[in-house]
DNA sequence: TCTGGGGTCCTAGGACCC
DNA sequence: TCTGGGGTCCTAGGACCC
């Protein structure tokens, strides 16, 4: 039944850059990166120009313009990606109804039920690449092979504007000479370390014992390597995964956490992930934040609460106490003698908070209202659980109508620090 | 001259239960 | 007198992916 190259990988190549190249000609042929500048910001996408120069996603500003002096940095056109995006997977969904979407330009087909309609896997994935590139304007990478994990590498290999089919019989010969930094999974860190063991390539992971990768990485991450490198994935291709947990960050440069900014952020990114949760009807009970201090080591303080939470006030009041938290515990304040220790809170420097809301539960339109005791923040669902729930149902629809800063809680508090787009943060909810 | 934003999953210790 | 074993939840940190 999967015995051929059935599973495809399909993969837009430098998705932003290639639009900004598609929708202003004049890029087109030159080194383009999409947000950032030679004095500041981060690169979000380079163009294959700029990566031949070394100019990578992530990247900040100053050193991609080191690297290719003749770098075009562009501010993006991100109310036109998801629109792009989704073209291209409608002509995707033409080839099978079996799409998994794992990002906003990336996708895994499985067209075993279509080849005696569309012909063998090559000629689906060549007509695909034939009609993204007519009807949308855009290069598309994509690989053919018997199982995800090939797939996804062929892809890889097949960049940029390309197609490898990868058939069974060749698998090994294939794989073997890959670096093992192609395989899902390996990142720096494991890279480095299997470095350390002489393996470099996956043909040498594949011969390396399973208990000596579990020794080195750990039980899952070894045992997951080692089945990848023999070509073992019983991974299928599926649509529709829920997701577990809803979250934002805001990166603010290097402050002094005053009360006033961290109320202001939290407000903003407590706004923003309890009305996502809002609108996929869903709340949690857990609440992480995170704080990055000034040379970017960060720490994480969770709480769980008795019920889900899902109002914007509740949320920002949990996330205050656990930030409190940790900054008390960076400044070596103690538990008993919080309050106590205000200069000594001042002095923190942070860069970066984040609020993340997991343990997701369906959360029913009405919300019981309890006769509890006065408000607590550790215990969201009181009295106050139904009125503020009803404050935030009708900013919603104010948003709704009116756009997403027409009404909130701390509207002007917080001024911009130089961060990325609203509309980018938008794309990369990819809900 | 500084380092974005959205996620998933794993490890490991301790609490607690049966 | 001596001390099993498994399961689940919570918390903190970290690797990795797009």
């Amino acid at each position: 039944m999967s015995g051929g190259p059935t599973i495809l990988h399909a993969d837009l190549d430098a998705f932003y850059a290639s639009v900004e190249q598609l929708l202003d000609p004049a890029l087109r042929g030159r080194p383009v990166a999409v947000g950032g500048s030679a004095r500041g910001g981060v690169v979000l996408a380079a163009s294959y120009e700029a990566k031949a120069h070394g100019v990578q996603g992530g990247m900040p500003g100053w050193r991609a313009a080191r690297l290719c002096p003749r770098l075009v940095f562009v501010r993006g056109h991100f109310d036109r990606y998801q629109g792009l995006a989704d073209q291209v997977m409608a002509i995707l969904g033409d080839a099978t109804p079996t799409v998994q979407r794992v990002s906003i330009d990336e996708a895994f087909l499985d067209v075993s039920g279509t080849t005696h309609l569309l012909g063998p896997p090559a000629t689906i994935a060549t007509r695909i690449r034939q009609r993204v590139r007519a009807e949308v304007g855009l290069p598309i990478s994509v690989g053919a092979a018997r199982t995800k994990h090939l797939a996804k590498i062929a892809s890889q290999v097949a960049k940029p504007d390309g197609l490898v089919v990868v058939e069974p019989a060749r698998e090994r010969e294939f794989l073997d000479p890959l670096p093992v930094g192609l395989m899902w999974g390996v990142g720096p860190v494991t890279r480095e370390q299997l470095a350390g063991r002489g393996i470099h390539t996956i043909g040498e992971l594949a011969q390396t014992e399973t208990r000596t990768l579990e020794r080195l990485l750990g039980y899952a991450a070894g045992t997951t390597l080692h089945a990848l490198a023999h070509n073992e994935d019983p991974r299928r291709v599926t649509s529709g995964v829920r997701a577990r947990s809803v979250g934002a960050q805001s990166a603010l440069g290097r402050r002094r956490a005053t009360p006033e900014l961290v109320r202001a952020t939290l407000g903003h990114l407590a706004e923003r992930v309890a009305g996502r949760l809002r609108a996929k009807g869903r709340a949690g009970r857990t609440v992480t934040v995170r704080v990055r201090y000034a040379g970017m080591r960060s720490v994480t303080r969770y709480h769980t609460l008795a019920a889900p939470v899902d109002a914007t006030l509740t949320l920002t009041e949990v996330a205050e106490r656990l930030v409190w938290q940790a900054i008390d515990d960076e400044c070596g304040i103690p538990a008993g003698r919080r309050g106590e220790g205000e200069e000594r809170r001042a002095a923190a420097e942070i860069s970066l908070l984040a609020i993340s809301v997991s343990n997701l539960v369906a959360q029913h339109a009405v919300q019981l209202e309890l006769p509890l005791p006065p408000p607590d923040p550790w215990r969201p669902g009181s009295v106050t659980g139904s009125a503020r729930w009803a404050v935030d149902r009708s900013m919603d629809e104010v948003r709704a109508r009116f756009g997403r800063d027409a009404v909130g809680y701390l509207p002007a508090a917080l001024e911009r620090t130089g961060g990325v787009p609203d509309d980018f943060r938008e794309l990369a909810e990819h809900d």
